[in-house]
DNA sequence: TTTATATACCTTGTATCACAAAGTACTATC
DNA sequence: GATAGTACTTTGTGATACAAGGTATATAAA
């Protein structure tokens, strides 16, 4: 998968996730991974820096759970400016795809 | 239109308007604005970088064409290699536009 | 006990690429 | 003869995915 097309999807699919629900760090990277077979991933060096970016920009908060026996888990939630931001996000996706299947012929059947 | 989609795209979407006929670089442009409704706009200082990559990877090769009484235009062929390798940006692409469909809500009809 | 593996968070530096902003030069229009 | 449009080109900047490393804990294997 081309690292090039994944710019400016990520933090879109990272808010559909968190829509869902909750999650922390190292589950978003593996989610993503399971719920598109492998067909895109993140690594770890990628995601953290995106959320610090959106926790800045007010689209997620950070809260720490605390657990028994095991290490701390940061977990993040969506805030309604971030859900706002997620439409508009998804909105121009499609907007994109639209225009991109007007140039390249679309893709046969398997 | 959010730049970062962009990426990784415009080189498929050059190729494949190369496909169906040669063009001059300026042509590509109008082109591309054309044929997206406004949808995906590319700028000369992006194009061109482009296209002398493409010219260097072997995808494009260009060859000038004087005119009567006009500027020379330089126009791009794509080769057979740029055929090949469009048809794996293509295919590249419909997987990753599957991926992110796995994720993100349908489109609502219009 | 020691080692390895998996979980979980974090940081620094690098490469890529779309674009802004500028330049050159010719043609057509007002 | 001034302005706008066509057409190609270059230099520098910003955004971001990733490589490569680090820290720390828990569990499984040797």
């Amino acid at each position: 998968m081309d690292r090039e097309l994944k710019r400016g999807t990520l933090e879109m699919l990272i808010l559909r996730l968190l829509h869902e629900k909750d999650l922390y760090g190292y589950e978003i990277v593996t989610t993503l991974t399971e719920r598109t077979d492998g067909g895109i991933t993140m690594k770890e060096g990628t995601l953290y820096p995106v959320l610090y970016r959106m926790d800045d920009a007010g689209f997620v908060e950070p809260y720490w759970e605390t657990q028994e026996r095991a290490v701390p888990r940061k977990y993040y939630r969506i805030t309604d400016s971030g859900k706002k931001h997620l439409h508009e996000l998804e909105q121009q996706w499609w907007n994109f795809a639209r225009a991109v299947s007007n140039i390249i012929p679309k893709e046969k059947a398997r």
